[in-house]
DNA sequence: AAGCAACGCAACCGCAGAAGC
DNA sequence: TGCTTCTGCGGTTGCGTTGCT
């Protein structure tokens, strides 16, 4: 029988985004919304495949997302959530406003993993790279308390403190993450499920009213990349698809 | 200046689970 | 209930960039 392919794979492009295509795919997302992702490309004119568009959409081209390295309090939490989550990285970004999984993923790889081994821990197990078979029986949550008193410790804003019991990840992964961190108001907040204030409702309007009423009152600042467009190149596919939707009138009002 | 290696990030691939019928 | 389709996730790869010799 065998799995349909999501896309047939002639005539699909594969690689780089171009800045046209970028364009087409914002346009066509702030027009219609996310609807289904195997019809978009045809839809927006696309020859890539809907899950193409949807990585292309969630890692770099959504207005909410943060640029940039992860900063220091955030590369502490994500350190934290590993040590608890393992590589459950759509979890851990999903504590983390404006990153994405894969932003985290790969900073993780690149950056965090090597930050633990030089400190002589094992980036798995969150345990000294000397002694990480000494005790198994150990839960993983108390061993990274131990193993990372230096993370978790000043310069570490979500540093877990001695009050704050968690449950060990790996010995009820499946449990409700909002008990992990419910002794800790900070954490606590950010594994809250209900949505957080930087939850962006990307459930845009596809009328031509429910359009103005967006560009109107859903502006935000953290929309504010649709203007400075430094940080990732709106330029090169232009302001014209934004236009459309009041972008051009807000930015006037400044 | 050229060649090479290491690094970092964007994108792809394949699988699993959810949803729909 | 089982099958099909779709979406999301995690692992991996490819390639452009940067730094070193």
């Amino acid at each position: 029988m065998g799995r349909q392919p999501c896309c047939d794979k002639l005539g699909v492009k594969k690689g780089p985004w171009t800045a046209e295509e970028d364009k087409k795919l914002i346009n066509f997302i702030l027009t219609n919304g996310q609807c289904c992702w195997r019809a978009v490309p045809k839809l927006a004119g696309l020859r890539r495949c809907g899950k193409s568009c949807r990585l292309r959409w969630t890692n770099y081209l959504r207005p909410d997302l943060k640029r940039g390295l992860l900063n220091q309090p955030e590369e502490q939490l994500v350190i934290d959530l590993h040590a608890r989550l393992g590589n459950r990285w759509s979890k851990i970004a999903s504590k983390l406003p404006g990153r994405t999984d894969n932003e985290i993923k790969n900073h993780w790889n690149t950056h965090i993993k090597k930050k633990l081994i030089k400190m002589g821990i094992d980036p798995v197990t969150h345990q000294p790279l000397n002694n990480v078979e000494k005790d198994p029986k150990k839960s993983q949550s108390e061993q990274t308390e131990e193993k990372h008193p230096q993370l978790l410790a000043a310069d570490a804003p979500f540093a877990s403190s001695k009050e704050t019991s968690y449950s060990p990840a790996d010995q009820n992964s499946s449990s409700d993450d909002n008990n992990l961190y419910e002794n800790d108001p900070l954490i606590s907040c950010l594994f809250r499920d209900d949505p957080l204030m930087m939850d962006f409702p990307w459930e845009f309007p596809s009328s031509e009213e429910g359009l103005a009423t967006f560009s109107a009152s859903s502006w935000d600042p953290s929309c504010q990349w649709l203007l400075d467009c430094q940080d990732f190149g709106v330029h090169d596919f232009g302001f014209e698809c934004f236009n459309d939707f009041g972008v051009g009138a807000n930015r006037e009002r400044e």
